[in-house]
DNA sequence: TAGATTGTTAATCGATTAACAATC
DNA sequence: TAGATTGTTAATCGATTAACAATC
C-alpha cells in the first residue's frame, strides 16, 4: 500500500518494489563493508534468497545501473538506491514514549549510519523529563505539538502503550507528522496522507509458530 | 516464504495469508476488549483497511467460521485462529544479548499475553550475568548450547549487534533452533528447515522515505 | 574474440476482487 | 418473511520468472 496519498497518477512503481530496496542496500552495504567493489545481479540474489531476474527488474524501474558482462558497481549501485530513497540527507526523527523501548531506540547506532538521527523524546512522565537519552533531552508530552511544528519533524516512532497509541498518533499528525513507525501492538487510523508502518514481534513469532510442529513444544500440562 | 522445509506437498496454504492471521487475531483481540461479541468481514475489513473478500477467501482455507447474515463470533474465531496459529500452549523463548534491546525485549509486556514467555537470556558480557531481567536471570553465552538442547528451545531473539549475529545464529541451529527473530540489521544463512524473520526498523523507515517530498526536508547544509 | 551479464519482453504463476447462490 | 452476510466461483489484476538479444 503505497498510501503516499500525493494523488499522482503515472508510471507509478509498485509499492512492493520500493519495499525491497531498502533490501538491496543493506546487502550491498555489507558487501561493500566486505571490501567487494563489484556484484551480479545472480550474486545478490543469493545472498538475499531472491532471483536474479526480480533484482533486474525490480532496478529497471529506476534506470540502467549495470554493464553488461560485468555486473553493478557497488559503491555506484549503493549511491544511488540511496538517493532514489531520499537517502541523501539525514532525516531527524521523533521518538514517543521514554520507558525500555524509547530507550533502546535512543541508544541504538544503527540509525545514523544509515541516514536518520533520534533528534527528540517525549514521555509524559515527568520523572523522566529533562533527563538526557544518548545526548538527546527528555521532553514533556505538552511540547509534542510545539517541537514538531517548529521543526519540520516528518518522521515519529511511537513507542507508548498500546492504549496511548491512537492519541499520540493523533497529536502527531495534527502537528504535521507524516511517516510514523509504530511499536504497539494496535493497527492505527490515520489520513490517507499519512504512512503507518507496524513493527510487532508477537505477529512475527505467531506466523512463525504455524509451522512449528505441536508435538515439539514443551508441554505445560502437568 | 514459507519455508518450512517439512517438504509436505499437499493443499498447502500459501504462506502471505498465514502472515495475515495474527493481523486478524489481534484486531479480533481488540474488538473483544471493546466489549464486542460479534463482527462481519466487512466490518474487520474497514477496520484493517483488508477488502471483504480476501478476509472470507482467508479464511475459508481453513474452515467455515460464520454464519450467513449474522457474520463470525468474535470469541469463537479468536480461538480458531489461536488454534490455527498453535497458539493454544505457551511458547518459551530465548533472547541473545542483554543490552538495550535484550532489556527492553525481556521487558516487554506484549509477549505473555499473546503467547510467548521470555525464557532465557544469554549475554557474553559476564558483568550481566547472573543478573536478573524481569524474573529471568542473564546466562553466559558458553550455557547456550546445553541449556538449548536440554529445554527443547524452538524459538530465539538476536538481539546482538551485527557482527555477532551470523555466529549466534549457527549455534543456535545446531542446538535444534527452529524459528529466529532477528533484530540485527543483517541477512542471516539458515538452512532450510529453519524459519528466519528480520525485525530492521531502518528499512521500514528508508521504505517510507521514499513518499517523503525532498523540499520538506530539513536542509543540513550551511 | 569468447564469456558473462545486463535490461527487457512475453509467458507463467499466484493473489485479489467482484459477484452471487445459499442460508441464517 | 426480508435483510444481511457467508463461502465460493470465476474473472481480473499484478507480480514473478524464463528466455534472449544486446553488448561490455
Amino acid at each position: 500500500m503505497p498510501a503516499n496519498g500525493n494523488g499522482v497518477s503515472a508510471p507509478s512503481i509498485p509499492d512492493i518494489v520500493i519495499g525491497r530496496l531498502p533490501i538491496y542496500l543493506r546487502a550491498l552495504t555489507y558487501m561493500s563493508s566486505e571490501g567487494k567493489l563489484t556484484t551480479s545481479s545472480n550474486e545478490l540474489g543469493e545472498h538475499l534468497g531472491i532471483s536474479s531476474a526480480q533484482i533486474r527488474k525490480d532496478l529497471s524501474h529506476f534506470g540502467e545501473f549495470g554493464k553488461q558482462g560485468t555486473g553493478y558497481s557497488i559503491p555506484y549501485l549503493v549511491d544511488q538506491l540511496k538517493s532514489i530513497l531520499n537517502l541523501d540527507v539525514e532525516w531527524r526523527v521523533a521518538v514517543v514514549g521514554a520507558g525500555f523501548l524509547g530507550h533502546a531506540l535512543a541508544h541504538y547506532n544503527g540509525f545514523l549510519s544509515r541516514g536518520f538521527r533520534i533528534s527528540w523524546i517525549f514521555d509524559s512522565d515527568t520523572s523522566k523529563v529533562g533527563h538526557e537519552m544518548n545526548g538527546v533531552i527528555v521532553q514533556a508530552m505538552n511540547e509534542l505539538e510545539e517541537t514538531i511544528k517548529r521543526e519540520g519533524t516528518q518522521i515519529a516512532l511511537i513507542a507508548v502503550p498500546a492504549s496511548m497509541a491512537q492519541e499520540v498518533t493523533d497529536r502527531l499528525v495534527a502537528a504535521g507528522v507524516q511517516s510514523i513507525l509504530n511499536y504497539a501492538p494496535i493497527n492505527l487510523r490515520v489520513p490517507p496522507n499519512v504512512q503507518v508502518a507496524h513493527s510487532d514481534p508477537v505477529v512475527q513469532l505467531q506466523h512463525m509458530t504455524y509451522y512449528l510442529a505441536q508435538d515439539q513444544r514443551v508441554d505445560t500440562r502437568e
